[in-house]
DNA sequence: TCTTTAAATGTTATGTTGTAACAACAATGA
DNA sequence: TCATTGTTGTTACAACATAACATTTAAAGA
Protein backbone atom coordinates (compact mmCIF):
# COMPACT_ATOMS: atom_id res chain seq x y z
CA UNK A 1 0.00 0.00 0.00
CA UNK A 2 1.50 3.46 -0.96
CA UNK A 3 1.78 6.35 2.01
CA UNK A 4 -0.92 8.29 0.29
CA UNK A 5 -3.39 5.77 0.81
CA UNK A 6 -2.19 4.58 3.95
CA UNK A 7 -2.89 8.32 5.22
CA UNK A 8 -6.06 8.41 3.47
CA UNK A 9 -7.02 5.38 5.56
CA UNK A 10 -6.17 6.82 8.61
CA UNK A 11 -7.53 9.97 7.85
CA UNK A 12 -11.05 8.27 7.45
CA UNK A 13 -10.55 6.22 10.50
CA UNK A 14 -9.58 9.18 12.70
CA UNK A 15 -12.64 10.76 11.47
CA UNK A 16 -14.91 8.18 12.54
CA UNK A 17 -13.42 7.69 15.84
CA UNK A 18 -13.76 11.51 16.68
CA UNK A 19 -17.33 11.36 15.84
CA UNK A 20 -17.48 8.25 18.23
CA UNK A 21 -16.37 10.38 20.76
CA UNK A 22 -18.50 12.92 20.18
CA UNK A 23 -16.31 15.21 18.90
CA UNK A 24 -15.18 16.82 15.18
CA UNK A 25 -12.09 16.39 13.06
CA UNK A 26 -11.90 20.20 11.54
CA UNK A 27 -10.11 20.84 8.69
CA UNK A 28 -7.32 22.38 10.94
CA UNK A 29 -7.10 19.02 13.22
CA UNK A 30 -6.97 17.13 9.84
CA UNK A 31 -4.47 18.97 8.50
CA UNK A 32 -2.05 18.72 11.26
CA UNK A 33 -3.00 15.43 11.16
CA UNK A 34 -2.09 14.89 7.78
CA UNK A 35 1.01 16.69 8.33
CA UNK A 36 2.25 14.32 10.75
CA UNK A 37 1.27 10.98 8.93
CA UNK A 38 3.37 12.53 5.88
CA UNK A 39 6.32 13.11 7.81
CA UNK A 40 8.82 10.23 8.70
CA UNK A 41 10.09 11.48 11.81
CA UNK A 42 8.94 12.84 15.18
CA UNK A 43 8.04 16.60 14.97
CA UNK A 44 8.35 19.56 17.32
CA UNK A 45 4.96 22.04 17.32
CA UNK A 46 6.83 24.48 15.71
CA UNK A 47 8.59 21.99 12.93
CA UNK A 48 5.22 20.55 12.25
CA UNK A 49 3.34 24.37 11.57
CA UNK A 50 6.19 24.85 9.52
CA UNK A 51 5.89 21.49 7.33
CA UNK A 52 2.66 21.94 7.00
CA UNK A 53 3.04 25.37 5.61
CA UNK A 54 6.13 24.71 3.30
CA UNK A 55 5.09 21.05 2.51
CA UNK A 56 0.95 20.96 2.35
CA UNK A 57 0.31 24.59 2.24
CA UNK A 58 -1.92 24.90 5.22
CA UNK A 59 -1.17 27.82 7.06
CA UNK A 60 -1.53 26.92 10.86
CA UNK A 61 0.30 28.85 13.76
CA UNK A 62 1.87 27.33 16.42
CA UNK A 63 -0.51 28.07 19.31
CA UNK A 64 -2.65 26.75 16.93
CA UNK A 65 -0.89 23.53 16.51
CA UNK A 66 -0.15 23.06 20.42
CA UNK A 67 -4.22 22.93 20.41
CA UNK A 68 -4.60 20.37 17.91
CA UNK A 69 -1.96 18.59 19.30
CA UNK A 70 -3.52 18.45 22.44
CA UNK A 71 -7.25 17.43 21.34
CA UNK A 72 -5.22 15.04 19.21
CA UNK A 73 -3.49 13.16 21.92
CA UNK A 74 -6.80 13.24 23.72
CA UNK A 75 -8.14 10.79 20.93
CA UNK A 76 -5.32 8.57 21.09
CA UNK A 77 -4.27 9.76 17.49
CA UNK A 78 -1.12 11.03 18.38
CA UNK A 79 1.60 10.99 20.86
CA UNK A 80 3.01 12.85 22.46
CA UNK A 81 7.15 12.21 23.33
CA UNK A 82 8.55 13.86 26.26
CA UNK A 83 11.92 12.35 26.02
CA UNK A 84 12.25 14.72 22.67
CA UNK A 85 9.32 17.48 23.55
CA UNK A 86 8.31 16.28 19.66
CA UNK A 87 5.16 14.41 18.36
CA UNK A 88 4.18 11.43 16.03
CA UNK A 89 0.91 9.85 14.86
CA UNK A 90 -0.05 6.57 16.45
CA UNK A 91 0.74 4.02 14.29
CA UNK A 92 -2.08 2.35 14.57
CA UNK A 93 -4.85 5.00 13.44
CA UNK A 94 -4.75 2.90 10.10
CA UNK A 95 -4.68 -0.87 11.50
CA UNK A 96 -7.76 -3.05 13.49
CA UNK A 97 -5.07 -3.43 16.37
CA UNK A 98 -6.25 -3.13 19.64
CA UNK A 99 -4.66 -0.25 21.39
CA UNK A 100 -1.80 -1.54 23.38
CA UNK A 101 0.32 0.66 25.63
CA UNK A 102 3.11 2.19 23.66
CA UNK A 103 7.21 2.17 24.19
CA UNK A 104 9.07 4.26 21.46
CA UNK A 105 12.36 3.74 20.44
CA UNK A 106 13.45 6.92 19.33
CA UNK A 107 16.58 7.58 17.20
CA UNK A 108 18.52 10.46 18.64
CA UNK A 109 20.63 11.28 15.67
CA UNK A 110 17.58 10.84 12.73
CA UNK A 111 14.18 11.43 15.46
CA UNK A 112 13.02 8.27 13.40
CA UNK A 113 10.66 7.01 15.79
CA UNK A 114 9.41 3.38 15.79
CA UNK A 115 6.28 2.82 18.32
CA UNK A 116 6.57 -1.12 19.54
CA UNK A 117 5.09 -3.28 22.02
CA UNK A 118 7.54 -4.47 24.69
CA UNK A 119 6.79 -8.04 26.18
CA UNK A 120 4.34 -7.30 29.39
CA UNK A 121 6.56 -9.44 31.54
CA UNK A 122 9.11 -6.46 31.14
CA UNK A 123 6.37 -3.57 31.65
CA UNK A 124 5.02 -5.13 34.93
CA UNK A 125 9.11 -6.09 36.29
CA UNK A 126 9.96 -2.57 35.85
CA UNK A 127 6.78 -1.72 37.55
CA UNK A 128 7.85 -3.73 40.22
CA UNK A 129 11.33 -1.83 40.56
CA UNK A 130 9.39 1.46 40.99
CA UNK A 131 7.20 -0.16 43.56
CA UNK A 132 10.25 -1.65 45.58
CA UNK A 133 11.42 1.96 45.59
CA UNK A 134 7.85 3.55 46.83
CA UNK A 135 6.89 4.80 43.25
CA UNK A 136 4.40 3.79 40.86
CA UNK A 137 4.26 4.45 37.40
CA UNK A 138 2.13 7.23 36.22
CA UNK A 139 2.29 6.47 32.89
CA UNK A 140 2.49 2.80 31.36
CA UNK A 141 4.92 4.98 28.18
CA UNK A 142 8.67 4.01 27.74
CA UNK A 143 10.73 6.20 25.71
CA UNK A 144 14.12 4.77 24.79
CA UNK A 145 17.05 6.60 23.17
CA UNK A 146 18.56 4.69 20.55
CA UNK A 147 20.00 4.64 17.22
CA UNK A 148 18.66 3.47 14.58
CA UNK A 149 20.18 1.16 11.85
CA UNK A 150 20.49 4.14 9.17
CA UNK A 151 22.32 5.90 11.35
CA UNK A 152 25.98 5.69 11.97
CA UNK A 153 26.81 4.78 15.69
CA UNK B 1 24.62 10.65 58.82
CA UNK B 2 23.21 14.35 59.01
CA UNK B 3 22.40 15.49 55.26
CA UNK B 4 25.21 18.05 55.64
CA UNK B 5 28.00 15.39 56.66
CA UNK B 6 26.70 13.44 53.44
CA UNK B 7 26.84 16.84 51.57
CA UNK B 8 30.60 17.13 52.46
CA UNK B 9 32.03 14.07 51.95
CA UNK B 10 30.34 14.37 48.44
CA UNK B 11 32.12 17.24 48.05
CA UNK B 12 35.37 15.78 48.91
CA UNK B 13 35.04 12.92 46.55
CA UNK B 14 33.51 15.40 44.22
CA UNK B 15 37.20 16.98 44.53
CA UNK B 16 39.49 13.89 44.53
CA UNK B 17 37.82 12.24 41.44
CA UNK B 18 38.01 15.54 39.31
CA UNK B 19 41.79 16.28 40.49
CA UNK B 20 41.97 12.35 39.06
CA UNK B 21 40.37 12.84 35.62
CA UNK B 22 42.61 16.33 35.53
CA UNK B 23 40.53 18.50 35.89
CA UNK B 24 39.22 21.13 38.83
CA UNK B 25 36.37 21.21 40.81
CA UNK B 26 36.54 25.45 41.23
CA UNK B 27 34.43 26.96 43.81
CA UNK B 28 31.66 27.88 41.33
CA UNK B 29 31.60 24.07 40.15
CA UNK B 30 31.42 22.97 43.92
CA UNK B 31 28.76 25.60 44.64
CA UNK B 32 26.49 24.83 41.71
CA UNK B 33 27.31 21.07 43.16
CA UNK B 34 26.69 21.74 46.66
CA UNK B 35 23.20 23.75 45.65
CA UNK B 36 22.16 20.14 43.83
CA UNK B 37 23.56 18.26 46.64
CA UNK B 38 21.44 20.34 49.17
CA UNK B 39 18.21 20.22 47.30
CA UNK B 40 15.71 17.57 47.70
CA UNK B 41 14.44 17.96 43.68
CA UNK B 42 15.87 17.83 40.55
CA UNK B 43 16.23 21.50 39.53
CA UNK B 44 16.24 23.09 36.33
CA UNK B 45 19.10 25.52 35.53
CA UNK B 46 17.27 28.08 35.89
CA UNK B 47 16.04 27.01 39.57
CA UNK B 48 19.54 25.95 40.24
CA UNK B 49 21.05 29.66 39.48
CA UNK B 50 18.05 31.10 42.61
CA UNK B 51 18.66 28.00 44.42
CA UNK B 52 22.23 29.23 44.54
CA UNK B 53 21.55 32.78 44.89
CA UNK B 54 18.57 33.02 47.66
CA UNK B 55 19.75 29.79 49.87
CA UNK B 56 23.41 29.66 49.88
CA UNK B 57 24.29 33.01 48.96
CA UNK B 58 26.23 32.46 46.21
CA UNK B 59 25.85 34.33 42.69
CA UNK B 60 25.48 32.29 39.65
CA UNK B 61 24.47 32.93 36.48
CA UNK B 62 22.09 30.58 34.77
CA UNK B 63 25.04 30.86 31.49
CA UNK B 64 27.52 30.12 34.00
CA UNK B 65 25.25 27.14 35.67
CA UNK B 66 24.95 25.85 32.26
CA UNK B 67 28.21 25.74 31.49
CA UNK B 68 28.92 24.06 34.88
CA UNK B 69 26.29 21.46 34.72
CA UNK B 70 28.23 20.46 31.34
CA UNK B 71 31.01 20.00 33.11
CA UNK B 72 29.51 18.03 36.05
CA UNK B 73 28.29 15.79 33.92
CA UNK B 74 30.78 14.56 32.10
CA UNK B 75 32.46 13.73 35.53
CA UNK B 76 29.69 11.68 36.20
CA UNK B 77 28.51 13.61 39.02
CA UNK B 78 25.76 15.07 38.28
CA UNK B 79 22.68 13.45 35.66
CA UNK B 80 20.44 15.40 33.44
CA UNK B 81 16.42 14.22 32.92
CA UNK B 82 16.05 14.47 29.87
CA UNK B 83 12.12 14.18 31.07
CA UNK B 84 12.17 17.12 33.07
CA UNK B 85 14.87 19.10 31.74
CA UNK B 86 16.08 19.29 35.03
CA UNK B 87 19.29 17.71 36.80
CA UNK B 88 20.18 15.90 39.92
CA UNK B 89 23.38 15.06 42.14
CA UNK B 90 24.35 11.63 40.99
CA UNK B 91 23.58 9.79 44.64
CA UNK B 92 26.52 7.83 44.45
CA UNK B 93 28.87 10.41 44.52
CA UNK B 94 29.31 9.79 48.41
CA UNK B 95 29.27 5.85 48.66
CA UNK B 96 31.68 3.44 47.20
CA UNK B 97 29.55 1.70 45.28
CA UNK B 98 30.79 0.96 41.54
CA UNK B 99 28.87 3.09 39.43
CA UNK B 100 26.00 0.75 37.66
CA UNK B 101 23.85 2.56 34.34
CA UNK B 102 21.02 4.75 36.48
CA UNK B 103 17.57 4.60 36.23
CA UNK B 104 15.07 7.46 37.33
CA UNK B 105 12.16 7.04 39.20
CA UNK B 106 10.88 10.60 38.72
CA UNK B 107 7.71 12.16 40.35
CA UNK B 108 6.12 13.93 37.87
CA UNK B 109 3.98 15.73 40.71
CA UNK B 110 6.60 16.79 43.37
CA UNK B 111 9.50 15.99 41.07
CA UNK B 112 11.37 13.74 43.35
CA UNK B 113 13.82 11.72 42.00
CA UNK B 114 15.14 8.42 42.99
CA UNK B 115 17.93 6.92 41.21
CA UNK B 116 17.77 3.36 41.33
CA UNK B 117 18.91 -0.01 39.34
CA UNK B 118 16.37 -2.04 37.85
CA UNK B 119 17.49 -6.04 37.31
CA UNK B 120 20.12 -6.34 34.74
CA UNK B 121 17.51 -8.64 33.02
CA UNK B 122 15.20 -6.21 32.53
CA UNK B 123 17.40 -4.03 30.73
CA UNK B 124 18.93 -6.43 28.54
CA UNK B 125 15.07 -7.41 27.95
CA UNK B 126 14.59 -3.93 26.90
CA UNK B 127 17.72 -3.66 25.07
CA UNK B 128 16.47 -7.36 23.02
CA UNK B 129 13.20 -5.63 22.29
CA UNK B 130 14.67 -2.86 21.05
CA UNK B 131 17.14 -4.82 18.49
CA UNK B 132 14.35 -7.00 17.40
CA UNK B 133 13.20 -3.53 15.76
CA UNK B 134 16.19 -2.29 14.24
CA UNK B 135 17.16 -0.08 17.13
CA UNK B 136 19.83 -0.04 19.40
CA UNK B 137 20.01 1.34 23.26
CA UNK B 138 22.06 4.68 22.95
CA UNK B 139 21.95 5.29 26.05
CA UNK B 140 21.40 2.91 28.97
CA UNK B 141 19.40 5.59 31.22
CA UNK B 142 15.56 4.72 31.59
CA UNK B 143 13.23 7.73 32.86
CA UNK B 144 10.13 6.64 34.29
CA UNK B 145 7.13 9.13 34.67
CA UNK B 146 5.93 8.33 38.39
CA UNK B 147 4.20 9.16 41.46
CA UNK B 148 5.78 8.71 44.75
CA UNK B 149 4.59 8.02 48.00
CA UNK B 150 3.99 11.32 49.33
CA UNK B 151 1.75 12.28 46.35
CA UNK B 152 -2.00 12.01 45.81
CA UNK B 153 -2.44 9.92 42.43
C1' DT C 1 59.63 36.70 38.53
C1' DC C 2 57.68 37.75 34.27
C1' DT C 3 55.35 36.45 30.30
C1' DT C 4 52.58 33.65 27.59
C1' DT C 5 48.88 30.64 27.08
C1' DA C 6 44.88 28.19 28.18
C1' DA C 7 40.91 27.60 31.07
C1' DA C 8 37.07 29.47 33.50
C1' DT C 9 33.76 32.88 34.18
C1' DG C 10 31.18 37.30 33.06
C1' DT C 11 28.24 39.75 29.93
C1' DT C 12 25.08 40.70 26.34
C1' DA C 13 22.22 39.27 22.92
C1' DT C 14 19.29 36.19 20.70
C1' DG C 15 16.98 31.89 19.41
C1' DT C 16 13.64 28.25 20.75
C1' DT C 17 9.84 26.25 23.16
C1' DG C 18 5.61 26.66 25.52
C1' DT C 19 1.58 29.05 27.76
C1' DA C 20 -1.83 32.81 29.09
C1' DA C 21 -5.39 35.87 27.95
C1' DC C 22 -8.64 37.69 25.20
C1' DA C 23 -10.88 38.56 20.51
C1' DA C 24 -13.22 36.84 16.56
C1' DC C 25 -15.74 33.50 14.29
C1' DA C 26 -18.56 29.31 13.49
C1' DA C 27 -21.75 25.72 14.67
C1' DT C 28 -25.59 24.12 17.39
C1' DG C 29 -29.88 24.04 19.76
C1' DA C 30 -33.75 26.49 22.14
C1' DT D 1 -33.22 34.88 15.94
C1' DC D 2 -30.61 34.59 20.04
C1' DA D 3 -27.77 32.50 23.37
C1' DT D 4 -24.36 29.12 24.20
C1' DT D 5 -20.46 26.55 23.32
C1' DG D 6 -16.48 25.17 20.81
C1' DT D 7 -12.77 26.40 17.62
C1' DT D 8 -9.38 29.35 15.81
C1' DG D 9 -6.79 33.91 15.51
C1' DT D 10 -3.87 37.21 17.70
C1' DT D 11 -0.81 39.28 20.90
C1' DA D 12 2.02 39.08 24.61
C1' DC D 13 5.01 36.94 27.55
C1' DA D 14 7.45 33.31 30.42
C1' DA D 15 10.84 29.68 30.53
C1' DC D 16 14.58 27.23 28.54
C1' DA D 17 18.89 27.16 25.99
C1' DT D 18 22.86 28.70 23.26
C1' DA D 19 26.13 31.92 20.67
C1' DA D 20 29.65 35.23 20.65
C1' DC D 21 32.85 37.86 22.65
C1' DA D 22 35.11 40.22 26.84
C1' DT D 23 37.38 39.68 31.12
C1' DT D 24 39.52 37.35 34.76
C1' DT D 25 42.08 33.62 36.77
C1' DA D 26 45.26 29.86 36.84
C1' DA D 27 49.11 27.19 35.02
C1' DA D 28 53.43 26.56 32.64
C1' DG D 29 57.62 27.81 30.72
C1' DA D 30 61.45 31.09 29.91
Amino acid sequence: MTRESLTSTALERAEKHCKEQGSKLTDKRRQVLSGLLASEKALSAYELSDFCRTELGHNILPMSVYRILEFLEEQNLVHRLNLANKYVACSHIACEHEHRLPQFLICTSCHRVEEVSLPSSVMSSIEGGAKTAGYHLARNQLELECICSDCPA
